[in-house]
DNA sequence: AGCACGATTAACT
DNA sequence: GTTAATCGTGCTC
């Protein structure tokens, strides 16, 4: 068993909805000189190409967008609303504007770093959120275009809690606006059907092989 | 050079 | 439910 191994970039070389929904379940570590802060993946959305209008790579390559064009497995970091950076795995081949979206993790490790930026909510509402979790986890454009497939890097994502594709709960994607049909509507956010469930599956089947190895 | 807009959040009512 | 905060990007002039 692998845990600490980083998702290869075979992993990352597939449609964006395929990795998305992969996704929930797995754990996204970020390591800094503080220390490691994780948390169980329980929310992707998935963004699709030139194709996508929904997808900022639907204006093509531009400075901004160039790293979804990039080879699958890199970090995409990107500024929403002036002032919210988002977190993203760029997926699919060179060329191919791929990106998963992560929107929500449960906390497992690094609680105290976490509670020093998200610590005035509830511990709920901590990392329940695209721009909560870069805030969390000290995430911003410096982050941009790293590789995640390694496991010395600043961030990578790894195997967690196994969740069947079947049992995700699919809806259409958050805050597109004036984005036309059918992006508007198609169910390409995943989101575990108990989040809570998963972080109990953590604590009693990966947390004891941890302190083991 | 200027401008409208947004893959959000928090603090309001 | 509504709205302000805040700024990089891409489009228009």
């Amino acid at each position: 068993m692998q845990i600490q191994q980083p998702f290869s970039q075979e992993f990352y070389n597939r449609s964006a909805v395929a990795v998305a929904q992969d996704l929930i379940g797995a754990i996204l570590v970020r390591q800094e000189k503080n220390g490691t802060i994780a948390g169980i993946i329980t929310e992707t959305e998935a963004y699709c190409g030139e194709t996508d209008l929904a997808c900022h790579a639907k204006a093509g390559k531009t400075k901004r967008t160039e790293p979804m064009y990039g080879p699958p497995g890199r970090a995409f970091v990107y500024l929403t609303y002036g002032m919210h950076w988002l977190f993203n795995c760029v997926t699919n081949q060179e060329e191919e504007p791929d990106a998963v979206l992560i929107r929500g993790i449960v906390p497992i490790e690094g609680l105290v770093q976490i509670e020093s930026r998200r610590g005035h909510q509830p511990q709920n509402l901590w990392t329940n959120g695209p721009a909560k979790i870069t805030q969390a986890m000290h995430i911003n454009k410096f982050h941009n275009k790293i590789d995640l497939t390694i496991e010395s890097s600043a961030i990578f994502l790894t195997k967690g809690v196994f969740v069947k594709n079947e049992e995700l709960l699919r809806n259409p994607r958050i805050g597109l606006g004036k984005t036309p049909e059918p992006w508007k509507s198609i169910p390409w956010r995943f989101n575990a059907p108990d989040p809570q469930a998963l972080f109990l599956s953590y604590q009693n089947e990966i947390a004891p092989f941890l302190k083991n190895r």
